[in-house]
DNA sequence: CTCCCCTGGTTCATTATGTGAACCATTGTC
DNA sequence: GACAATGGTTCACATAATGAACCAGGGGAG
């Protein structure tokens, strides 16, 4: 029954690689899994697997339960990953992501953070090849309610952040008025239940864009990453296209940056019958 | 030159091993190793090391920097890590490392995490011998200035919590005056210095203990740890020694929580010493 | 410019190392 | 007490890891 793997054997894989994809065979599902689990899994033997479980517990990067002897991942896991945050500068972890989703897009994408309530500028893409193209300013700080990454912030965090925000005069655009809590609100509902937040011309005419948030390890909004397009380039459809892309892409975003999302908004930014085929 | 290493030839070391083993020759202080590097580290044949770190990184665990060819933890690292810290529940998580703790500290050790300015018990060990035992209720929610939890809690978070704290009636003994806000912020600022709380029959009378706060990913406090003692079994030295046991297992204690210590605080919990010898 | 040394990376014969069918030991279920 | 799970171990076999020697490029120093 086993042996029938597609794949031709091109070059004989290493057993570094057949043990570390062990690991990928956990998940959140099936986080602990016995010696016959994964062995069914994988479709290896099992003594094979065995030892490279026992390897892969040696190294911390595995662990069995006492009671259950079902493994589960290590501690080592956590103790390398917190050394790549805070060794690996954001804009190197986030490079090839961000830089994939432009050229998949063909537009600009963006990933800014925030501190206090400015958006300060993180990293941005620009892999495509359209003569037309989005200008931005790398170093402004865009008020808040005048973009998609501050609503698409906003409407990912506990309701108190919205008051502070609404009390702060920098949110909004130099002389513009205050916006209406309510209408603001009704959004950023509209915003968390969509998955997406948009913004057609609202800082600069002719450009809009759509935002998500990225999330840290305890699964706070912290930061959020936007694709911005000349208003021109399409209507309602190029939008929701574009949305599309960026919420496949958002968990792998949040764990670039060393975070993760929260269960129920991984459900909403990935369509049921993607979830199925993995 | 090499193969003089000290160990005796008991197990051939997996190939396994030996590949995982390179993984921690990065450090915070040498975060991105070249291939020579590594080599020189491991002690093993050039080759060897080469098809190690190529098997790595395919599988993510390395990713190599386009333009300087060194490598670096990769992203594999923090999407497992993520799936563990959400999959593995935190009791399961401290299990060994408070074990240990306890047992070489010969005392009752806890870990609580903080809900508001609720301290609600996470998990605690008691792997000790003593005839006389601090016994403790599992449910109940101390305040937080009668605790050396709470203090090691406040000590290490933003000044604006204190506020909130001293504001909530809650976190004081029922019935006991509200703290005088300037002796606190100094017992606070002590501690922030020292490294740890203590607490001596503050709560309940012939029990004492030291704590220190747990990081979370964003080095945020947001849990702590804390060892119990009868007062009677010692005076000064006795805490002085608890509170060096706990400091030193402090970074194990929140990497295993998925958090990480911020580096100015790892360097108050390790005497220079010690540091020197890694 | 040439020489030299130091990188990162590759080759291929040798053999150590990983492999897997068959085996054992426990546990729990009918 | 038979049976079917599970986790774990053994050992002859051959696959896959090893490392000395090799190549290629890049940057100083002279």
């Amino acid at each position: 029954m086993q042996g029938v793997s597609g794949c031709v054997k091109l070059q004989p894989m290493s057993t570094i690689a057949k043990a570390l994809g062990l690991l990928d065979l956990f998940s959140d599902a099936q986080p602990a899994l016995g010696l016959t689990d994964v062995q069914r899994l994988s479709g290896r033997d099992k003594a094979t697997v065995h030892r490279h479980l026992v390897a892969l517990e040696q190294a911390g990067f595995l662990e069995q339960d006492a009671s259950t002897r079902a493994y589960r991942l290590g501690p080592a896991l956590t103790r390398l990953a917190g050394m790549r945050v805070r060794t690996v500068p954001e804009v190197e972890m986030l490079r090839t992501v961000i830089g994939n989703l432009s050229r998949e897009a063909g537009e600009l994408v963006h990933v800014s953070r925030l501190q206090g309530f400015d958006l300060v500028h993180v990293h941005h893409a620009e892999e495509h090849e359209h003569p037309v193209r989005v200008s931005f300013d790398a170093y402004g700080l865009p008020p808040l309610f005048a973009t998609a990454s501050g609503k698409a912030y906003l409407a990912f965090s506990p309701g108190g952040v919205l008051d502070l925000a609404l009390a702060d005069p920098r949110t909004r655009l130099p002389g513009a008025p205050a916006p209406q809590r309510i209408e603001i609100e009704a959004e950023l509902k509209q915003i968390a239940t969509r998955g997406y937040a948009r913004n057609r011309d609202g800082l600069r005419l002719g450009v809009s864009s759509v935002a998500i948030p990225v999330f840290d390890a305890a699964g706070r909004a912290f930061a959020t990453c936007s694709i911005a397009y000349p208003t021109g380039r399409g209507g309602k459809a190029t939008e929701a296209h574009l949305a599309r892309l960026l919420m496949q892409r958002g968990e792998e975003i949040s764990q670039a940056m060393g975070g993760s999302v929260p269960q129920h908004i991984v459900q909403l930014w990935t369509p049921a019958q993607e979830r199925a085929a993995s």
